[in-house]
RNA sequence: AGGGGCGUAGCCAAGUGGUAAGGCAACGGACUUUGACUCCGUCAUUCGUAGGUUCGAACCCUGCCGCCCCUG
């Protein structure tokens, strides 16, 4: 059974969400000798209402949930209160970004800024040698690089390290990832037999601050009307084929909601926020040969210096696709892809692997069509 | 006004006597620690309307309504 021995191993805060992930990797780190403290980060308050059917990352039954495990596993626990910088870092990053015709990921900012920054560094105040997660994904030190590297995880279906790519070299080596190494359906046993009552949670899904996953009401409740403007569906001649109901409803690639009646299905091309039209076309028309991106962060290496080859995952869900990325003269990075991608949007994050390993990353700010 | 054509779901559209294809859109679900994509399912007791012929009509006939084209 797991005891709380003296932490031979040094001291380590887990991020518990109150899921079967982050509560096992606390007991994973227990298990092996560490002296662990569980924080949930309260990051959002949302309305009475919305809240606690399936318990957002922070809701009530999350901070509940995650107390027992802690109690169950015998360590300290706190909650800590994030709300005011995930209000800035991740709720209006993702409402400024959406109307400015770009699609936001919120999880990156999330773990960019809150958990491996803000969370980071008050754990280092805490006193703590190590923050850890429950995501899936591996951390090693490289020798002969002399870096920390950040490989996908053991269960190709739930790799996370897309999501993980702008973590620092001062991060990264003094991170943890337990699970990296383990299957989900591995984890889920574990916890029980751990007798965690968290064992059977649904896996988490969609947006965490929006509950019924439908952002464009989010939108709508949270902007002034004004900012969201009506404008024109154009068709890749700039012909007018509709009306829409504003840049901010709409995302690259996407087909349902557009309410045109073409006769085949049609797709989100483009946003054009100077003519503030939504650029329609054909599912061919939405396929591109390469991309721009700004504000990268490698991790294989310092940065990038000559063209290189890689593995470019264009979003969450894509299979890396072999791709030549080279630096441009304004610190840009320009992305090739050997096959033509789909949807490669704006505001997304395009990720660089070698294999398992990750390379780095940056923000898709242009499509080369 | 005269001549011709058309009127099938939100849009396009097949069906010309035997009891309403299909596509698009929409809606619902699955999938998914981002937005999307994808997949599965649902979607006309009824064919502009009123009569008539027929065992039986969206399909044939007649009136009316609406729209389009040509002529003057």
């Amino acid at each position: 059974m797991v005891t709380n021995n003296s932490g031979k191993k040094g001291k380590v805060v887990v991020a518990m969400s109150g899921g079967v992930d982050s509560s096992v990797a606390a007991a994973l780190l227990l298990e092996e000798g560490y002296e662990v403290i569980g924080i949930t980060m309260q990051i959002w308050q949302p309305d009475e209402e919305e809240d606690e059917r399936n318990g957002g990352c922070c809701s009530l039954t999350a901070v509940n949930d995650a107390r027992r495990v802690a109690d169950r596993l015998g360590i300290p626990y706190y909650v800590m209160n994030f709300q005011d910088l995930f209000a800035e870092k991740v709720i209006d990053y993702f409402t400024e970004e959406y109307l400015q015709g770009r699609t936001p990921n919120p999880c990156i900012a999330c773990n960019r800024y809150i958990k491996f920054e803000s969370l980071f560094q008050k754990a280092m105040g805490l006193g703590a040698d190590y923050i850890a997660t429950g995501h899936y994904v591996k951390n090693i030190y490289d020798q002969e690089r002399g870096r920390y590297l950040l490989y996908k995880a053991e269960d190709m279906t739930k790799d996370q390290s897309y999501a993980l790519y702008t973590m620092t070299q001062e991060q990264l080596a003094r991170t943890l990832f337990p699970l990296g190494n383990y299957t989900k359906t591995v984890i889920r046993q574990k916890a029980a037999e751990l007798g965690l009552l968290v064992a059977d949670k649904p896996d988490s899904q969609e947006i965490c601050f929006v509950t019924d996953n439908d952002y464009k009401r989010f939108l709508r409740q949270r902007v002034e009307p004004d900012r969201i403007k009506p404008g024109n569906f154009l068709n890749t001649q700039g012909e007018i084929i509709g009306r829409h109901e504003g840049l901010a409803y709409y995302t690259v690639g996407q087909r349902k909601g557009l309410g045109l009646a073409l006769g085949y299905p049609a797709y989100v091309v483009a946003l054009d926020p100077e003519k503030n039209a939504v650029i329609v076309g054909r599912d061919e028309e939405v396929f591109q040969q390469g991309l721009y991106a700004e504000d990268h962060n490698f991790i294989a290496f310092p940065e990038l210096t000559e063209p290189v080859e890689v593995e470019a995952k264009i979003r969450y869900s894509a299979i890396p696709a072999p791709a030549v990325i080279s630096p441009e003269a304004d610190g840009r990075v320009k992305v090739i892809f050997q096959d033509k991608q789909r949807a490669i949007t704006p505001g997304q994050a395009v990720v660089y692997y070698q294999g398992d390993l990750v390379v780095g990353g940056g923000t898709i700010s242009e499509v080369i069509f």
